[in-house]
DNA sequence: AGACGTACCTGACCGC
DNA sequence: TGCGGTCAGGTACGTC
């Protein structure tokens, strides 16, 4: 469930239903330390009330009335699911008054949790290395600016450049900007940045009003409803005739920095 | 600085 | 049916 426009949607849903909710009862269902799922972790926070959940990046952070946070990063297969536990990949579930409970689900085991105080947030060093919000103002051509030879894929997807871009939205917004993700970042233009900002953020925002995207791993299960997959221009379409009516190309898969890049050579230059 | 390999995990899928 | 290889929405680390 992992990129930005998921966590997104996934903030959204959870808050709706428990923010203003007493937690009852946590319970850890499968313990890791690794991943700081553990009885210490979550001790203490019976009885405490969810305040907001927010989003930075793809964190999500869970504000308690005793002013501490939780921190969960999704890793690449990690959700939170309105039901109680009994899956066996579920690690934890939080119980609130009122009957409604929030699962964590991860059978890759890649997702983090933290807990900390309010008062610290801001130093935490998952949150002190993140780059701007990408829907925000401070996201602009200038976020982009550099001399560096680095491809311009690998730049958005570093999480100190822009937070919260993962490769699904870095390849579909390289393709809206027409821009290609081999491209040294520094041999962008002032105008091929901001074309690409305005591409990541249209991207974005896309994805988020149809519910993020829903890959198989995922289809069909437990309420997650987005269906922006269905709007891929190059992701998972290698060998596929690229959507624009324009060119003639085919959408290629290549490998940069150990992942899969789609793209079209003819229209992205 | 940055590319690359490796590690962390489980599971789906494909060719043999 | 099984087996090995490859792939997967993420991140961190060491090495060159």
């Amino acid at each position: 469930m992992p990129e930005l426009a998921e966590i997104e949607c996934l903030r959204v849903r959870i808050a709706n239903l428990a923010v203003g909710r007493r937690i009852a009862r946590a319970i850890v269902v499968r313990t890791s330390k690794r991943q700081g799922v553990t009885a210490a972790v979550l001790a203490g926070i019976r009885g405490k009330t969810l305040d907001a959940v927010e989003r930075r990046g793809k964190l999500l952070i869970f504000r308690l009335s005793d002013e501490t946070a939780l921190l969960l990063h999704c890793g690449m297969s990690g959700r939170l699911v309105a039901r109680k536990h009994g899956n066996k990949h579920d690690l934890f579930c939080l119980a609130f008054r009122g009957g409604v409970h929030l699962t964590y689900n991860d059978f890759r085991r890649f997702g983090r949790l933290w807990r900390l105080p309010l008062e610290g947030l801001p130093r935490h060093a998952v949150l002190r290395k993140l780059g701007p919000e990408p829907l925000s103002l401070r996201f602009s051509e200038s976020s982009l600016a550099s001399k560096s030879r680095r491809s311009v894929k690998s730049a958005i997807l570093d999480q100190s450049v822009v937070a919260g871009l993962g490769n699904i939205y870095a390849c579909e917004s390289l393709y809206r900007a027409r821009i290609s993700p081999e491209r040294a970042v520094g041999t962008l233009t002032r105008d091929d940045r901001v074309l690409l900002v305005r591409a990541i953020k249209h991207t974005l925002r896309a994805a988020i009003a149809r519910g993020g995207s829903t890959l198989a791993d995922y289809r069909g299960t437990e309420g997650e409803a987005g269906d922006f997959e269905t709007q891929f221009a190059v992701f998972g379409r290698d060998g596929l005739r690229c959507p624009s009516c324009k060119c003639d190309g085919n959408i290629v898969r290549v490998v940069q920095n150990g992942r899969s890049t789609y793209f079209c050579p003819v229209l992205q230059k």
